[in-house]
DNA sequence: GGATGATATGGAGTAATCCTCCGTTTTGCG
DNA sequence: CGCAAAACGGAGGATTACTCCATATCATCC
């Protein structure tokens, strides 16, 4: 683990090898256009669709994205990247347990923009092999969570993938209501940010585990 | 088995009205095949071969569910009902806690029967009209939870059908993977089954199973 | 028990998508 | 330029989803 990851502009773009000019022209038009449709109609939108939009073939789009999977990959690699970064900026943040929950809050904003896009998510969760993107997400992700566990705001029996798991789902489940999947984030994160396991914690972190985000009486 | 049933919101069953022997006949032979074939290939498979198996006719299925979810909601409520009866049985359990936490885990197993089954669960949560299988269960479930609330074993400023939500997202998520869930369901539960804010922990420590939490490669 | 109208049935037919095959075009390079 | 590799486009076969309507079956009434 903690392999150096050689970012060297990744794999999920473009392969590095040489490219030719009208192959990578098309693939951003496609993922452009996938992102609007996407947006407009959810993931389930019909391919033909996104290709017409993006002004290529259709076999052009199965060229670049073998399936529908692939291509929402792509498109979650940029917001991966965006979370990767903004988790880097949390970790200056006073209380580790308090940056982790707004960090897991984007987290679900971004990956419910469209429809389907919270399975998608989850699915490269699981993924064997999964994209640079998301693998630095991960790691910066869970920079902050370790921080959190080292001031005992996080149980440290708890691995952060599950962590990401939970939240992930609820994603899934609350992609249309905002409202419902920050009551379920509120909960959940009394299971993953309680104050303190038990070796007698010196509880004295008031915020971040309790009572911080409360709704709905 | 309660014969009685005079609600009569969703219909769930025929109401006993006017319905033709055959009719009844096919239903139970549609919701047989379709049990078999969704088993088998999961909640995705074509309707055709669900028609097939039943040996009717394909608008013979169409008439009697006209939606996949319809016959995947009509499939879940034998599940709800069997669910509904553990909730009740569990409540001379000596532990509120321990037993909405194990009504919640029988809840996740037989709602991961098939793959796509869990979807389906959460989608019957926030129908309007929720079929009256679905009903009784969450009631059911709800009185477990209020047993809970009542000894304090979980949080007063909660809402039962988030519990569910949250169960179910997480049943959604981990539907390929029984140690995962339960994982999930541990970390959740710390959540809505904290020991209220101390009078000592519930000797819920559900069975850690923290093998299987490693970073994978 | 047989006529009759309401109900239910079956399967062909239409439509929407997915995805591949292959002849044509574009690009990069010597 | 000229050529080979790479990429392109779109027709078309395959797979479902879903509908229409002529026919068959059932429940009821006499």
């Amino acid at each position: 683990m903690h392999e150096v990851v050689e970012v060297e502009m990744g794999a999920d773009r473009p392969p590095a090898r040489s490219e030719r000019a009208d192959a990578r022209r098309n693939r951003e038009r496609l993922l452009s256009a996938a992102e609007e449709i996407f947006l407009a109609e959810g993931a389930e939108a019909p391919l033909d669709a996104v290709a017409k939009r993006a002004g290529v073939g259709i076999a052009t789009l199965y060229r670049h994205f073998p399936t529908r999977q692939d291509l929402l990959e792509a498109l979650l690699a940029d917001t991966y990247d965006r979370l990767g970064a903004q988790a880097r900026d949390m970790l200056s943040a006073e209380s580790p347990g308090q940056a982790l929950l707004d960090w897991l809050r984007a987290f679900i904003s971004q990956v419910t923009a469209f429809h389907g896009m919270a399975s998608s998510a989850l699915a490269t969760l699981e993924t064997a092999r999964l994209s640079d993107s998301c693998h630095r997400m991960r790691l910066s992700g869970e920079t902050l969570f370790l921080r959190a566990q080292a001031v005992g705001e996080a149980p440290a029996d708890l691995a952060f993938i599950d962590v990401l798991r939970l939240v992930g789902a609820i994603a899934v489940a609350a992609e249309r209501d905002p409202a419902t999947a920050d009551r379920l984030l509120a909960v959940a994160a009394r299971g993953f940010l309680s104050p303190g396991d038990d070796a007698g914690r010196p509880r004295s972190s008031p915020r971040g585990s309790r009572s911080g985000e409360r709704r709905r009486g």
